[in-house]
DNA sequence: ATGTTTATTTTCTTTTTTGTTCGATTATGA
DNA sequence: TCATAATCGAACAAAAAAGAAAATAAACAT
């Protein structure tokens, strides 16, 4: 394999700084070239071979004096959201994946806490994981012990997510050992909502058919509100936050024999 | 093998520093075999082994200096593959894209020629897109005039395919206007080749469901040959490739009244 | 004790990456 | 529109790193 590359000449090279040349694109929107060569400590040449070599693979657009993202599934808006509140996401996400055992099938589905699950199960071994989200099969991909199925679905362009009835039709399919879920908001009274009323019936249909249910939310998404009813916490097993519920809805989460973990970021 | 190496125990610092390196790995994001040497003490080159084995089992990816975290579905061999006669299938991919209509529900399978078919598809309008390749998604999430679904299906990372009966289940549920897809090799007898048996199920299953199909090929597939047989060119409308075929082949196509389009590059 | 096996080191060669220079190309302001 | 400055891409030499092969060292079984 090696040699016929070689042979035809082309060549794919990788370095350490492309992943962080990425990562800054994704926090400011743009990379400078003169901006880069100076935080890396190399010449103007060689960060330009980095972002031609990334604007090639499409990961990146170039532009003069710089590259920017390109215009895909990966919007502003999304990355956005993804970044706030990276420090209480990953330490739920850490504290859910701690619960999930290996040898399990799980479903994880649309959300950026969820995608940050998929993060901390890079190590898990032997599991079958269905999701309805891009980046998370995307994520995991990356782990070799980690058989990865994607549902069928409209792709959502916000954030990745594959919705409507392809996607509950395929859930249907399988039965699952748990399922981490997110949701949009979460009502004081305990209630589960979300913003795509498509994404409630996907949601819905996940937990009809896991033995066990998860649910990772961070505390941003108590304050908000959203329309559409996906369930309430008395049919989950446990809810991971980053700071304690409001003790009105931890007593109700007793009551139910909700389990609720607060991870400390 | 190696942990059998193990068990019976020359000298087990190697399994000592691999899970190690694999946590610093995923703390850092990356490791040098610099810094790595002087951590453990050893040299250079023994952390090179540890690294290239590591990358072996996929569960690093190696670059110059050192090794990053394998990023996601972007296999090396596929970006190899992508680079490959890339100024070849560009010119197929516009030559192909010409001449697909817009306000169409179209199928576009596994491939990196249908995804630079795709690529060129950025400008289309009104179009329905079922595909069953996550970087045909990503693309095509940039074009707002176009509606993308996504087959359900098994993650296969080399490529990002979709692939398996979840796949072939969901294709079934359409009928397209027009299917373009691609394939591994092409016979000199017409017949059109693949090396994944999966998805020549998934392949066959999309020919059944469209009303008319496109073939993308550069020369290469040619000159290759794959294990399973998909189908006939007889049974395609139209092949497009970058440089004409075979006179033999080019006479059978002419019978079979299969169009036979050759994009120059 | 000695031979076998395996991990590590040493030494050497080959490959890849980086820096430099220079002409071509592209933005920007007058 | 043109001039000017910045940026880009290509080519080549130098430096850094990877890889291969043989030697060495340690652990174990017989």
């Amino acid at each position: 394999m090696a040699h016929l590359v070689n042979l035809i000449g082309a060549r794919m090279s990788q370095s350490f700084r492309q992943p962080e040349i990425l990562e800054i694109a994704r926090r400011d929107g743009k990379v400078t070239v003169e901006s880069l060569a100076a935080h890396f400590g190399v010449t103007l040449q060689t960060i330009r071979r980095d972002l031609t070599e990334l604007a090639e693979a499409g990961r990146l657009e170039r532009v003069h004096g710089g590259a920017i993202l390109p215009s895909g599934v990966s919007n502003i808006g999304y990355e956005e959201r993804r970044a706030l509140n990276k420090d209480a996401k990953t330490a739920i996400a850490r504290a859910c994946a701690a619960e999930v055992p290996e040898n399990i099938s799980l479903f994880l589905n649309i959300g950026t806490s969820t995608e940050a699950v998929a993060r901390e199960l890079l190590g898990h071994r032997n599991m079958l994981v269905v999701t309805n989200n891009m980046n998370v099969a995307n994520i995991l991909a990356a782990n070799p012990d980690c058989e990865v199925i994607v549902t069928g679905g409209n792709l959502r362009r916000s954030d990745g997510g594959l919705v409507g009835t392809l996607a509950a039709e395929t859930i249907r399919q399988f039965k699952f050992d748990l399922a981490v879920i997110g949701c949009s908001a979460l009502d004081r009274d305990g209630d589960l909502l979300d913003f795509d009323i498509q994404e409630v019936g996907v949601s819905q249909t996940i937990l009809r058919q896991s033995r066990r249910t998860f649910l990772a939310v961070d505390h941003s998404k108590l304050k908000r509100s959203a329309p559409a009813r996906i369930a309430s916490l008395a049919e989950l097993d446990c809810v991971f936050t980053d700071r304690p519920l409001p003790p009105d809805l931890m007593r109700l989460c007793q009551g139910w024999d909700t389990r609720v973990v607060t991870a400390q970021p």
